[in-house]
DNA sequence: ACAGGATATATCGAGTTCGAGGTATCTTCC
DNA sequence: GGAAGATACCTCGAACTCGATATATCCTGT
């Protein structure tokens, strides 16, 4: 997930390790600031895979900062990872979402329109937080309410999900 | 969080590891079936800790079974976490829903809207998936529809959320 | 003049997680 | 009767993440 957000971000603009981890930061969900002992390894590894390109740019604030951007491979590789993510990515709320910020980057449509299909095929499938013997437990079935509010907002927000899914679809398939 | 998981089911009732196992991987959303390699060992360590017990139960239905549960120690170090969560608990949608799934064991309503309320001056701070210079950047600044549907969604959780909260905590404070 | 905080990058060790592989039993279907 | 698949547990190495620690500059307030 991290390398998708290093990629996704770096295909816009040249950017610096320190304003990438905000970021990153602000786009997970303000919620999950990256470490520096993760991200500058990370870095490290990406530019030892031929993904990044680093340019010294010598004190303009404060230390000199390391501007990179993304090799030909590495938006090669970005657009890849956005045509045919890993399942992972389609069934896990943060990467979806890590996903989606970048999905514009894929300039078909069509490739666009076939993401958002696995998504919608996996939202639609029956799901729930909780099983008894393999029947699934529905809100009703709770008396706590912390438990039917686990439920009234996933409910909410798949809704919400599906409903920009159909409509996005209507828009990136023409004619279909 | 796999820990928090693995003391909130064991509250209510003794499992084996093969059980706790598809139940967390329905709770963290279907979505993020754990490895064995990390379950395992991590039911060692948490028995090695002391917060675990375990009794073996000869052939049921296949392998034998390591029926587990709770120690009175385990109980507690549950209702602690519960009362206290990390900052991360509170940031983190899958950790919060996490912790919300379990909640209900925490049997002091007071307590419990403690805990509803740090959520809830979290959801009601300022916050953006992208800044540019310092300023959040809103769903009206972007042109595509990916990162559109990102606030759309966003949107709508928040505020189902916030009104579920705001309900909740009236009930779990009668007079205040 | 100097402390504190933001900017900016880096390394190291400890702890976690994953994925691949291994073992064994029971049930179901052909 | 045998294969396949679910049940059930385990270990190992590779990879990753975090937190602590280090360094250095610039800006702001006192």
């Amino acid at each position: 997930m991290l390398e998708l957000a290093v990629l996704g971000f770096l295909y816009d603009a040249q950017l610096h390790g320190y304003d990438l981890r905000r970021r990153i930061a602000a786009l997970t969900g303000h919620v999950r600031p990256i470490a520096d002992g993760t991200l500058y390894p990370l870095l490290k590894r990406m530019e030892a895979a031929g993904l990044l390109h680093r340019e010294l740019q010598p004190g303009q604030v404060a230390a000199p900062r390391h501007m990179l951007s993304l090799t030909a491979e590495g938006k090669q590789d970005l657009l890849n990872r956005l045509r045919e993510p890993d399942e992972l990515f389609v069934t896990d709320e943060n990467r979806w979402f890590t996903l989606l910020a970048f999905l514009r980057h894929l300039d078909d449509p069509a490739q666009q329109a076939a993401v958002l299909r696995r998504r919608l095929r996996f939202l639609t499938q029956p799901a729930s937080f909780f099983w008894d013997e393999g029947r699934p437990l529905r809100a009703a079935d709770f008396d706590d309410p912390f438990r039917q509010g686990l439920f009234t907002i996933a409910t909410a927000t798949t809704r919400t999900e599906l409903e920009w899914l159909r409509q996005t679809l209507v828009a990136l398939e023409p004619q279909a």
